[in-house]
DNA sequence: AGTCTTAGTTCCGCAGAGTGAAACCATGTT
DNA sequence: AACATGGTTTCACTCTGCGGAACTAAGACT
């Protein structure tokens, strides 16, 4: 049940527990503002990832724990409406433009990533690093913005890709950052998924709240990608409470020696996001 | 009403015309698969456009076509699952990164892209021009990938991002590939957009279908923009019937000589894309 | 202060949209 | 021919989603 959709944190109500109509629900008071059945087509579009990007209505079924009538209806309207696409003669779909269509005003819309780019490419090319930007969606985060420094067209991530929030520098920052009780509630949700490495990476979440207090970023280092290293530094706009971001600067680690991110990188990094809150309040 | 959602092509189903459960519909027979609600919620987010990034539940509902209290609840319910932002204390939404997130998804499931770019690279290259693929969303282009030449940082255009059919190139090529019918039903409603500079657009349109059989490509010498030249070549997927794609090649007219785009760049388009054709059909 | 305006939210009774179990179809497969 | 497999349609029921209207909140103007 609760795999389906993560609930969308404290404030959130949670779609699937809350509802799903046939299941006689006891207890829970039903929202009234909530439109159940525009929950349901949008987490059939969110069943499709990068990776699974053709589903027939049955598999989607499955990832949905929806009925197949109702993905069956679900589906129709969603290719009509040009979000999905009918592939391969029968069965099987696939995002649509339409779909793309909405992220791309999404990207379009978010002043910060104008206001941060050029201190991002000055950091990027000084370090010859990748700095990225990115904000959280449910359990993971999503990249809004970055630049690639001169000589380091290493790891290459897209805008819109996710990466975890537990294991990366940039996640880290944005727990490190929250609210404790917030971040008690992300932390039980990656606990669960995490299973048995849970101990490591609970140290290094907490590690990483000390660092963001004492050293102003927290680091990680290879947790995430073997030879990754990158420190991250959280931002959070004051005016709009739910939105929170984070920066990060990373490199391999052949190119960057530790001693050089945590005692120059890491710095300049936090210096640059100061510049970018000036500059985003300033305006 | 007919300017909030542009219907689907021929096999559509007009969402808005069809229902609208307060108008009592006379003759309309309702279509029982279609979910309504979802519709509306997708509506709303088409809402925002790249310009339009903020936006208040009054000024959605002037733009869709939905009540206030419906437009209340969608909003809410979008918010909830993450595809809308409050921002600024009250009112004025914003799309959120679960928007932006689908949109990935779907660019990364394009099968098309990864085949395509190595030769759509060779070929800016070799013109010092943009090369770009695209795909039709109702009435317009997307971007799907593109490359850009060496020395021609020019023209910025991001994926996702929308260009117009009746000018480009891109999209003569487009419609030029048309089913005759298809074709005369996407010209009514660019007739009736373009309104009285309608004649010329539709005198490009018709040169291009002639273009198209004659020489295998079209071209836009300044019409979209001022000081753009550009020449397009369509392709059409043949085992997935709905999705048909273009390509162009475009600089800035005093890169690109009339005489070159027409003898040199245009047919090495129209070379390349046999050769995505075939490495398509290939594996 | 008061009064108007503008925008968003909530009420509440109603009707029909959306539901989902089960029957039905259409394609392979053994 | 029987059997999977996966998608669609039916159908009767009910609860969801609706939307007009009443309500609340926050400026703006006198």
């Amino acid at each position: 049940m609760s795999k389906v959709a993560g609930s969308n944190l404290a404030r959130a109500h949670d779609p699937w527990r809350a509802s799903a109509r046939g299941a006689r629900d006891r207890e829970h008071v039903r929202d009234r503002k909530f439109v159940e059945s525009l929950a349901r087509g949008l987490e059939v579009l969110r069943a499709f990832t990068p990776n699974e990007g053709l589903l027939g209505n049955q598999e989607i079924a499955a990832r949905t724990n929806l009925p197949k009538a109702t993905v069956s209806r679900l589906t129709y309207t969603l290719t009509q409406l040009g979000y999905l696409n009918h592939v391969g003669r029968l069965s099987k779909y696939q995002l649509a433009p339409a779909a793309l269509s909405l992220g791309y005003s999404a990207l379009a819309n978010m002043r910060i990533r104008q206001i941060a780019r050029p201190y991002m490419q000055e950091l990027a090319n000084y370090a010859s690093a990748t700095v990225a930007l990115g904000t959280r969606d449910r359990q993971s985060l999503i990249y809004i913005e970055h630049c690639r420094g001169k000589a380091a067209p290493m790891l290459r991530l897209d805008l819109g890709s996710r990466i975890p929030i537990a294991t990366t520098a940039m996640g880290r920052a944005l727990l490190a950052a929250m609210p404790v009780t917030e971040r008690e509630w992300m932390m039980s949700h990656i606990q669960r998924r995490e299973g048995e490495g849970w101990p490591k990476v609970r140290a290094g979440i907490e590690r990483a709240v000390n660092d963001l207090v004492t050293r102003g970023f927290v680091l990680s280092l290879g947790e995430w990608q073997q030879d990754i290293v990158a420190v991250g530094v959280p931002l959070t706009v004051p005016s709009d409470g739910s939105a929170a971001f984070a920066f990060n600067c990373g490199a391999p680690t052949f190119r960057l020696s530790r001693d050089r991110l945590e005692n120059d990188v890491g710095p300049r990094l936090v210096n640059m996001v100061r510049n970018v809150e000036a500059a985003l309040n300033g305006q």
